[in-house]
DNA sequence: CGATTAATTTATCACGCGATAAGTTTGGTG
DNA sequence: CACCAAACTTATCGCGTGATAAATTAATCG
């Protein structure tokens, strides 16, 4: 890429493009690609959305299984934040706080179209890195913030029970479920995504201190202005 | 193979169906390998599985498209108990032994990978009748529960808010997601599908009662006995 | 400029797909 | 038992698939 004495300028109409370029460039249309077309989508029609012809793929991956598995490893790597580990385990915030902060983070992330059927899709062919990507939910979301739950309430530090650990799934999963009504089904959902996530979380820190615990509550949107209508 | 004068007695290698009985295995067993494989399922595969030829497809069913849209059939309708409809209007009931009865029976029918997998490929195909299943569940369902918990708390009579409806959103979808993660993803989950389902419905009345109303609660599983631990 | 290297395309293969037509086998009935 | 309608199979078509090899074209460098 080094030129000797000539200018600096970019070619306007470049038509090669360096290996490194295109191979993002590939790997970011098929992710799109695949997302709407499921995995079953043929490498012809990819590469005609990619503007090369098939076979120029076959260059860049040796073959559409490898192809696929680096859409996977973008949509599922990239896209999760470092910073959301130390954020839910912050306890300078009360951990409502937290639980809002993180989640409107975490689904600004992956509530798209793309995310959430390639997360489909993959679930269902059952590969290794959506078991892997739901053991990563449960230890870095969920038991965390059962154990961070926990330790507000002033409830005995221990790990999370199953049943506890349950919740939090049906919290995750109910949260989950409205981005895929909203963004797989087109269903007509409430649009303030943070007001459902706020009510959400609400509602699962108030029940959850009634079903397990005895009682103890933590603070709550709820606790602090009652009537949580919508306009 | 053939007996001739002999008795009524039914064959036990009988290799002609009558085309009723045939239609039905074809439909059920189609279910079942479209529901592993997806819709992209090859004909001779599926025919293989049959123990027939391809063609005999054929003459059954004008397309393949027309076999899929019978299986969707056959799944998304033969499940629903009309049933349902009564139990959760049933104020002779609380309403959190309504919704109880009514979760362990709705997932008794949904809970298997076959309805769990053709509900997700379909959905992911973004076909009619999965946009037409939402919507009886948000109408049968979650609008019912929502108006039935309003008129037990004594909160005044009205349409379920969309905020409300979308906090029976995510205890649906939280429900559903337990049932993905264990009959899908395979996932280790706490096998005790009542005490989960329990749970949630615990904590959703719980939370829901102080996220609207103003604090005015229903009984509740956790109010009747503290501590809902498990084994 | 001319030569070299590599990015890209053209041509092609073997195979599996959904679907159709024609032939074969079976079971029921007079 | 012979006949017939219908259930079922064999053979095949056209097409689209993932993948490979060879030809071509564009950028780089002496």
């Amino acid at each position: 890429m080094t030129r000797p004495a000539a200018l600096a300028v970019p070619r306007v109409k470049q038509r090669r493009l360096s290996p490194d370029e295109r191979r993002r460039d590939f790997i970011a249309k098929a992710a799109e690609f695949f997302a709407e077309e499921g995995f079953d989508g043929g490498t012809r029609e990819l590469a005609r959305k990619l503007g090369v012809t098939q076979p120029l793929l076959y260059r860049y991956f040796p073959s559409k299984e490898e192809l696929i598995r680096e859409v996977y490893r973008t949509v599922y790597l990239d896209r999760w934040q470092a910073d959301w580990d130390k954020l839910l385990t912050d306890r300078s915030l009360p951990i409502r706080e937290r639980m809002q902060r993180f989640y409107d983070a975490y689904t600004d992330a992956i509530f798209t179209r793309e995310w959430m059927r390639i997360y489909l899709f993959s679930g269902l062919k059952g590969v290794e890195i959506n078991k892997w990507y739901v053991g990563i939910v449960e230890d870095r979301i969920l038991k965390r913030i059962v154990t961070e739950y926990r330790a507000e309430a002033g409830l005995p530090e221990q790990d999370p029970l199953p049943a506890e650990l349950e919740l939090g799934w049906i919290l995750q999963g109910g949260i989950f479920y409205y981005g895929v009504r909203k963004h797989i089904y087109g269903s007509t959902v409430l649009e303030d995504k943070e007001r459902v996530i706020s009510n959400a979380i609400d509602v699962f820190l108030e029940g959850i201190s009634r079903v397990f615990g005895t009682g103890v509550r933590v603070r709550t949107t709820a606790a602090r202005r009652p009537p949580a209508d919508e306009a």
